[in-house]
RNA sequence: GGGGGAAUGGGCCAACCUGGUAUGCUGUCAGCUUUGGGAGCUGAUGAUCUGAGUUCAAAUCUCAGUUCCCCCA
């Protein structure tokens, strides 16, 4: 299988299909299954994300995935947002349903029309809640799997407070989440931006996102917070006594990190000409065992790897490939499914008292003895751990850059990736420059770096007026 | 939203222009031989998207429909 993963969308396509990610053969246009290999996964990543949001205070709680209209309407930027994608359920068996409901796009509307009876007073505050779910939207965009599917998985947290500043905590919290577990865990490097106030989420005050950047140099949206403010807390009216005894809307935040999504930003980070590499606290094998063998020594080598299989599994998941294939095949198979770990058993190890152990990241060999084994394999772990956080970094600081010059931006965003410009301004009226941008080179505006405190002097790039902002351009998925 | 392509055994594909027994690879199953970087042989298995039309005869031509994929906005 020739994989080149210069060519990314060939390669994208083709990893998902040879590593047994996806079928796209379900028949419904952006609806794709999700195979094993690829749920595994997603399950490890679910984990540490879950862990992580429940140390920050939530706890979890699983809302219907259907919605009544009446409920969605309530917002109306959410509605002008969100309705023109949704999936309705109109009938009930041979009936009309009197009123419609939709398939959930993303759940504000359903959780907040709940969080209103529960919400009395400050005892009440913070309410931090968050779902693991499936969501559904009619992209009309290119849909792609794990990138952008109309049915997906993720997170979303959905939280109260008494007051603006402690909702703007939760934003940088959420931040930390992200630095945290997509980061440090999943080894994937982004950059964290307010977008621009043409670009938030429906019905937000801002919208905070984590873009990462995929092998192309197009962006990719991973999670994203959104300052709610009080715009659903008085559609949905939920309210809190003070201290005097009078009603407060509450303050809101959201949290949604769409782990089908990060998912494709694990593959495309990570993966090579050989097939995908996972990290390894992510991979649903850590440690294959190829044994080697002919006739006459296969049982000797088989009841070999299953001791030391037996004393490894309870360390670590381990896979003992004891198929029918050649060795040659098992190994290819397994560089392509990410397994970090293989070891090689046969009979020359045997006579040498030694087991051979390679990493799937580097290629690298090691002759090790059995006494040694965990050391050695604890080692390797966290070795793969940096090693690929470390080449991911390297790769993304290169895919920043710098213009003041719209002539020049082309070549910066073919080069790089992420180009900080000069900008009049990231409020509505300001929309107009970056569709300037759009026109000229199809690339985005992706908002503000979130925390940078640099002041550009001079002018916009789109216009004549006085610059006042960096924003950062990408072309985007 | 615009454009392009495709639909044939489980997967990939040939035959289509020029209508006539549907090709090859792969997979699966059985057997034998193999196994330190994608093994070999023998046999079995299994297919023309839907609906109309033209025709002695349609995978092939015509019309309609359905679905998917890719590229661009």
């Amino acid at each position: 299988m020739k994989l080149d993963k210069s060519d990314f969308s060939e390669w994208y396509n083709t990893i998902t299909k040879e590593a047994e990610l996806c079928d796209l053969r379900y028949g419904i246009k952006g609806f794709v299954v999700f195979m094993p290999w690829a749920v595994m996964t997603m399950n490890r990543m679910y984990t540490l994300m879950e862990k992580e949001v429940e140390d920050k205070g939530h706890v979890p709680a699983l809302f219907p995935a259907l919605i009544p209209e009446h409920y969605l309407m309530k917002e109306s930027d959410h509605v002008e947002g969100f309705v023109p994608e949704v999936f309705w359920v109109t009938k009930a068996g041979v009936n009309e349903l009197e009123e419609k409901y939709a398939m959930r796009p993303t759940s504000e509307t359903a959780m907040y029309s709940m969080y209103a009876l529960w919400v009395h007073g400050l005892k009440d505050l913070p309410l931090k809640i968050y779902q693991r779910c499936q969501v559904w939207r009619h992209e009309t965009k290119a849909t792609k799997p794990f990138i952008r599917s109309r049915e997906f998985y993720w997170i979303e947290a959905h939280n109260c407070f008494a007051t603006r500043k402690d909702a703007l905590k939760q934003v940088r919290e959420d931040m930390e989440m992200t630095e945290e577990v997509i980061h440090k865990q999943y080894c994937i490097p982004f950059l964290f931006f307010k977008r621009p106030q043409w670009d938030k989420f429906a019905g937000a005050e801002n919208t905070y996102a984590a873009d990462t950047l995929m092998p192309d140099g197009r962006a990719l949206q991973l999670p994203s917070t959104h300052m709610l403010g009080q715009n659903f807390s008085k559609a949905f009216d939920i309210k809190y006594k003070d201290e005097n005894g009078e009603d407060q809307y509450v303050w809101q935040t959201c949290y949604g990190p769409a782990i089908s999504r990060i998912y494709a930003a694990l593959i495309a980070t990570h993966g090579d000409d050989k097939g995908l590499v996972l990290p390894f606290d992510l991979a649903p094998v850590q440690i294959v065992m190829v044994p080697i063998y002919r006739d006459e020594t296969k049982a000797t080598v088989l009841k070999e790897c299953k001791k030391l299989g037996k004393k490894l599994s309870k360390l670590y998941t381990v896979k003992l490939d004891d198929s029918d294939n050649t060795p040659g095949f098992k190994f290819n198979q397994w560089e392509m499914k990410g397994v970090p770990l293989r070891i090689e058993l046969g009979p020359r190890d045997i006579e040498e008292g030694t087991v051979m152990l390679v990493r799937r990241d580097t290629g690298e060999k090691l002759k090790v003895k059995p006494a040694d084994l965990k050391k050695k394999i604890k080692e390797a772990a966290k070795a793969i751990r940096a090693n690929l956080k470390q080449n991911a970094d390297k790769w993304f600081a290169d895919k920043l850059s710098f213009t003041e010059n719209i002539d020049d931006l082309g070549n910066k965003i073919d080069m790089h990736g992420f180009v900080r410009v000069p900008f009049c301004s990231d409020k509505v009226e300001a929309k107009a420059c970056a569709d300037i941008i759009k026109e000229k080179y199809h690339a985005n505006v992706r908002g503000a770096l979130f925390g940078s405190t640099d002041k550009p002097h001079g002018k916009c790039i789109a216009c004549e007026k006085d610059a006042t902002i960096y924003l950062y351009v990408a072309r985007q998925y």
